[in-house]
DNA sequence: TCGACAATCAGAATTCTTTTCATGGTTTCA
DNA sequence: TGAAACCATGAAAAGAATTCTGATTGTCGA
């Protein structure tokens, strides 16, 4: 879920742009002027501001001049809205460190298509680490699973599930922890469904015998626990 | 360090690309007309010359053709910048010799990217390689794909998209990286169109069997993964 | 300008995944 | 030993993502 933050005097335009977000997932809100958008930055973190070129009393540029520079790399990227075609506004407004433009009129898709870019270039991607244990291999990267180094077919589910165990081993989880952490802090399921995928997990891992490493904690929940034993030697 | 040069005659535009340049490590001339370009020429060897199209007095067009020409190979790259979004005047921009270029306004990171791109390029004399996984044969010098030996007839989306594959297999990629690195990152379509080039692709590949090697990753997006070549085996 | 080809989109059909539910088995402890 | 709590499991329902298809639009050369 994504939050937008619209800055514009327009009604009509952020309305506009609320009908074409909203159906899309986003969550919008509406500012048209600098002082309420400076008040409602402080209530959420949002993943990108769409600014109005011109704004009553001060103008957009200049309120994203003073967005960019208060928050350095931590502020969300800022696309420009501009009436303007002429040049030089343009490359001033690109100058302030907005991330992008978009000219007056825009279609709904074009709107929809950079903000996703533009979200999507600035959302850190973070490292992930390809792990091992006996056989038991996950790489992030490939997004892959191979157990004695044949490939494993894995739900996404069951896949996070999995990095999520081997990324944090030796440890005891609760079911609502598990949930936490796999599924995200805003997912409302049963906790019943986490026996469901960890069922399934020891399924996929019983051929090559790693489903030993998943262990039932009574009372508790679930640990990962690779051992140093000797596996199944599958001949080929 | 790179030393770029650029050659534009409108103040608030250097301006600009300096201000963009700079912070990233590059050493930023500037000349506002011909005459001078050619001067700082002699002065340093650059690593890259932004060329506005539109000089007073002689286009940028001209200026870039007589570059190109005088020094042959040993001559920087350069990376129009037009105003115009008139295709005829892109290609033309190119066929004079630029490298590339870009359509103002730009972003600063569509600049450094392309800066960074095109350098790289003239630096490496980066060939595009002839790759080959069981049988399936690219050849970008003759732009042919053959399976098995026999040529086969792909359109220039499969073509590149296959291309992006093969070059960097083993990864998994969501259709959002696919479309920035296959169409480019100005390209807005919708993120289905992968799909629908992919199962072209595959369509074509399946006679040979080469299909499997383009995986779909669930929830992720698509991998390209050759596979050693299968043996059957045949109990009895 | 027409025809051929390619690219894109939108929606239907399909396939796969996730969740819930019901049941039965196992462990714990008084 | 028996009740209560807990866990495992299979299957069905609900939900998503992907694939496929046809229509439409755009592009290029004759």
């Amino acid at each position: 879920m994504k939050r937008i933050l619209i800055v514009e005097d327009e009604p009509e335009i952020r309305e506009m742009i609320r009908f074409t977000l909203e159906p899309r997932g986003y969550v919008v809100n509406e500012a048209d002027n600098a002082q309420d958008a400076r008040r409602l930055l402080g209530e959420h973190a949002y993943d990108l501001i769409l600014m109005d070129w011109m704004l009553p009393g001060r103008s957009g540029l200049e309120f994203t001049k003073e967005i960019k520079q208060k928050n350095q790399k931590s502020s969300p990227p800022i696309i420009m809205l501009t009436a303007r075609a002429d040049e030089s506004d343009k490359v001033e407004g690109l100058d302030s460190g907005a991330d992008d433009y978009i000219t007056k009129p825009f279609s709904p898709r074009e709107l929809a298509a950079r903000i996703k870019a533009v979200i999507r270039r600035s959302t850190h991607i973070e490292q992930e680490l390809s792990l091992e244990f006996n056989g038991l291999h996950i790489d992030p990267v490939q997004h892959l699973v191979t157990l004695q180094g044949d490939p494993a077919n894995l739900s996404p589910a069951e896949y996070n599930l999995l990095y999520f165990f081997m990324s944090h081993p030796e440890r005891a989880y609760t079911r609502s922890q598990i949930l936490d952490k796999v599924w995200g802090d805003n997912a409302y399921v049963e906790e019943r469904t986490v026996d469901v995928h960890i069922r399934r997990l020891r399924k996929i891992l019983t051929p090559s015998g790693h489903d030993a490493y998943i262990q039932t904690v009574r009372g508790v929940g679930y640990r990962f626990t690779p051992t140093k034993q000797k596996h199944v030697q599958v001949t080929s």
